[in-house]
Formats: C-alpha cells, sequence, structure tokens
DNA sequence: ATCGGACCCCCG
DNA sequence: GGGGGTCCGA
C-alpha cells in the first residue's frame, strides 16, 4: 500500500468491492464533486496504477468527505467548519466519517461474492461482470433520494446533476469553503499554482423547499415541470410531519422517511406513490437506492431495452412503446426471477455497463480502475506555460471545445482513450462547467486541466 | 382500468 | 426529435 496522501487515513479496501469512478458516476447520487489529479511530479511517472486520479467530495450536513482510491486502498479525509481540532477530536471526527463511509456504501456486503454468484445464475451477466467490476447500490439519505429522482423524469444525469447542485445552492446555506485539491503534490507548495475555493452546500431540508414560491424559483433555475412536483412533494411532507426543531437538526419529515425502511417493500412502494412526480419509476429507485429494498428493480426505457434484448421480455426493440404497468411488471418480475434477492443490485451493474458515458469502460483488463494514467512527462515549466495561456472559448467554437473536454473527462474516468472524432455522447459533466456562481478563472482552471489530460491522451 | 398526449429544458 | 417519466383527461 502506498502511503496515504496529506491528511488522508487509509481504509483497505479492494477496488472489485467499490469502485468510486463507476459508483459516483452512474446515475445513483448526483452531488459529488469530482477532482482530476494528475499525476505530474517531475522525475517520476505517474502511471503506475497505485496512485488515485481523481479526488471526490460530497457535502453532509456538518463536514466534507473527501475520498481518493487506489486499487487496495480507499483513503478518506473529512473537513469541518471552525478552527482547527485537536489530534484526539479530530481522531473522533474522522471515526464518525468512517462510519459513515460504511454505512453509506454499505461495505458489509460483499460484492465479490454476489457477482459470482449472479455470473453463475445469468451468462449474460457473466459476460460484462470482468469489465464492469465494484458496482454497488449506495445507502443514500431518502428525502435527498427522493427530490433528486423527480428531477430524473425525461432527463439525463448531466442535466440532473446541474440542477440538484443548483437547488442545494440556492436552498441551503453554504457550510464552508475549500481549495479544490491541488494538481499534483508538489503543487501544494507553490502559490502560483493554488487552487481556488469553492462553497459547499449540504442538500435542503424539506422545510428549505415546502414554501409555495419555491415553485418559480426552481422554474427559473431551470427545473421545468418538475419545479411544482419537488415544491408540492415537499409541502406535502412538511405538512404531514411538522417541522419541530430537534437536537439533531433532522427534521421529522426526514425521519419519516427513514423509517420506511422498516415497512415492507409494497407498503413503502405505497407511500412513495402518494406524492406528486412520484410514478412507479421513481418510488422504486428510492426504494432500492435509500430504502434498504436491494431485490427492486427500476424499470426505465434503458433497462426495458436490456431485458428485450437479452431476457426475452416482448416487445420489439425499436418500438418506443409507452411505459404501461403491465409491462413495468413484466420486465421487473423477469429480471427479478434471474438475479434474486439482491436484484436491484446486479441490475445497476447492467444498467451502469450500458451507459454510453460508459461504453469504453470495460476494455480495459482492470476497468473498475483507471488503468494507466497518462504517462505525463510535462515538467513543471511547461504546464506553467500551459496554465497561463488558457484559450478563451468563445461561443461557438467552444462549445465544441466543451464537448470535446467533456469526453476526455469520461475517458479518463473511463480509462479509455477517445478518438477526438468519437460520437460518443456525455451524460458526465464536468464538475463546474456551467457553474454560473463560479468565477470565470474558475471555469478556465479547470477547462485548462483538463485540456492537459486531453492532450496526454494523444 | 388502460391509453395517448402534454410537459420544461437541453442537446445532438 | 428524444431523453433514467408522470400527470391528466378520454
Amino acid at each position: 500500500m502506498i502511503t496515504p496522501p496529506a491528511g488522508f487515513r487509509a481504509l483497505p479496501l479492494s477496488i472489485t468491492q467499490l469502485s468510486l469512478a463507476a459508483v459516483l458516476q452512474c446515475g445513483q447520487s448526483f452531488r459529488w464533486n469530482i477532482f482530476p489529479l494528475l499525476s505530474l511530479a517531475s522525475g517520476t511517472s505517474g502511471a503506475d496504477n497505485l496512485h488515485p486520479t481523481h479526488e471526490y467530495r460530497l457535502c453532509l450536513r456538518d463536514r466534507v468527505v473527501c475520498l481518493r482510491q487506489s486499487l487496495d486502498t480507499l483513503f478518506y479525509r473529512s473537513v469541518l467548519p471552525g478552527p482547527p481540532l485537536s489530534r484526539t477530536l479530530q481522531d473522533e471526527r474522522e471515526a464518525e466519517t468512517l462510519a459513515w463511509l460504511r454505512d453509506y456504501f454499505q461495505l458489509d456486503v460483499d460484492l465479490e461474492a454476489l457477482y459470482e454468484q449472479w455470473g453463475k445464475r445469468d451468462s449474460v451477466f457473466m459476460n460484462r461482470q470482468q469489465r464492469f467490476s465494484g458496482i454497488r447500490v449506495l445507502r443514500q439519505d431518502p428525502f435527498e433520494n427522493l427530490i433528486s429522482f423527480i428531477c430524473s423524469s425525461n432527463n439525463n444525469i448531466a442535466r440532473i446533476t446541474k440542477m440538484v447542485k443548483a437547488l442545494c445552492r440556492q436552498y441551503s446555506p453554504a457550510l464552508i469553503a475549500l481549495p479544490s485539491p491541488a494538481l499534483t503534490d508538489d503543487d501544494s507548495n507553490d502559490p502560483s499554482t493554488q487552487e481556488l475555493t469553492e462553497a459547499y452546500h449540504p442538500f435542503p431540508p424539506p422545510s428549505a423547499l415546502a414554501a409555495p414560491e419555491v415553485a418559480s424559483t426552481l422554474r427559473g433555475l431551470g427545473f421545468g415541470y418538475r419545479a411544482e412536483f419537488i415544491q408540492r412533494t415537499a409541502q406535502m411532507l412538511v405538512e404531514a410531519h411538522g417541522v419541530a426543531a430537534s437536537e439533531s437538526g433532522v427534521e421529522p419529515a426526514e425521519k419519516w422517511l427513514h423509517s420506511l425502511r422498516k415497512m415492507s417493500t409494497s407498503d413503502a412502494r405505497e407511500e412513495l406513490l402518494k406524492f406528486v412526480g412520484v410514478g412507479r419509476k421513481v418510488a422504486d429507485c428510492v426504494l432500492l437506492m435509500s430504502l434498504d429494498k436491494r431485490e427492486v428493480i427500476p424499470v426505465d426505457t434503458h433497462v426495458h431495452q436490456i431485458a428485450m434484448k437479452h431476457y426475452g421480455v416482448s416487445g420489439s426493440s425499436k418500438a418506443k412503446s409507452n411505459m404501461t404497468p403491465k409491462l413495468y411488471d413484466e420486465v421487473s418480475s423477469k429480471l427479478a426471477a434471474v438475479w434474486g434477492d439482491y436484484a436491484g443490485w446486479a441490475h445497476l451493474v447492467l444498467f451502469t455497463s450500458d451507459l454510453k458515458s460508459f461504453s469504453s469502460y470495460g476494455l480495459s483488463t482492470t476497468a473498475a480502475f483507471p488503468k494507466a494514467q497518462p504517462d505525463v512527462k510535462i515538467t513543471s515549466r511547461q504546464r506553467k506555460s500551459v496554465l497561463a495561456t488558457p484559450s478563451a472559448t468563445p461561443s461557438p467554437a467552444g462549445k465544441r471545445k466543451r464537448k470535446q473536454v467533456q469526453e476526455a473527462t469520461v475517458a479518463i474516468i473511463a480509462n479509455e482513450k477517445v478518438e477526438s472524432s468519437s460520437t460518443q455522447h456525455s451524460d458526465v459533466e464536468l464538475p463546474a462547467l456551467d457553474d454560473s456562481s463560479m468565477a470565470d478563472r474558475v471555469k478556465r482552471r479547470r477547462r485548462v486541466k483538463v485540456t492537459i489530460a486531453a492532450v496526454a491522451l494523444k
């Protein structure tokens, strides 16, 4: 095991048990910030497969959790607002963070054992498992999960991500501002390459979204018809359960949503379907991803396609028939029969392996982890000269540029080189590129950063 | 009960 | 035109 990056603690964990690159971008959660780390350390080869290539950050209620990953280790640290903590207190906080990680990533579930079972039962799965290891279901906060998936109708991952982040910025105060991670370790002492800070917002509580004017505000933020759904759902929750202040800062409505974990799947589903903007598919996503209903398979057009292609579900692959309740049940029960009691987890592996953003993901031998980080031989001086001449992307040409940059990012994540002429579209957005609250310098810097990566890939 | 159509916005 | 749907009215 390599020594942890400064400030990080190490948790031994095989990348085949958890692949952050896959799990955090496959459309379960939409709030993680992702930072490429380019190993440009002069004199050493960056492509050793052992050092993390990305940092991932999520803002919780009271802290920002930062993660990095290598083949056999998960590195974690958390940052809290306020003055620096004593050593003892810091240890205590990190112990809490570790407990949160175990819960959020459901680390007690042996994913490799599940893959083995699924492979035995299903030849289609067998064909993909090697290339798509480490894909597991998260155990998310139910309220965040519910609101996020109300946003998902007629939508794609990139826009959902944008919307959820805008929602947090609008309706929850920033917990803390943090600089993005240094490009490389040797950058941390170099003021000229110091990264800029950005604010981290937790997900807002139900009471913050319940006021009637929230609907029009969200419309203004580009939520479309989902704006009313979100406001009305939050209002229903608040009216049914109140906003009584409690010690923990957790609202009664949130506690009630948590309590659905103890209900049967069908009872919990029935409760979720009462909300506006929540149909069968969204309800099933919440059941699977935050309410412990591991057997539930959310059926969308994509899963429908998979079921028709590989599992003998009726309908022609080009017929865009509307998803009727009857068809939904047919798809769902057929796949459930194949995969067993963790069917929802198996579905996520297949779903992710079919995502366009991940379509090149599997071609490497160790797909769970970006294999060969580009072996960049850029001197510190060269790097600075690149940074000093940001291409002032004008809008028409800039759009294409951005597309290429996005593809390059996906390629890094997916551990696969992309041809510049690739027609693949990207579902994974480049963090903060469209963040209107961010200074232009930040955008430029970010773009430049990835441009380096694109160059390195050639 | 089942069946289309509209819906808001973004992007190819 | 279509996208990880849902609502509403025949």
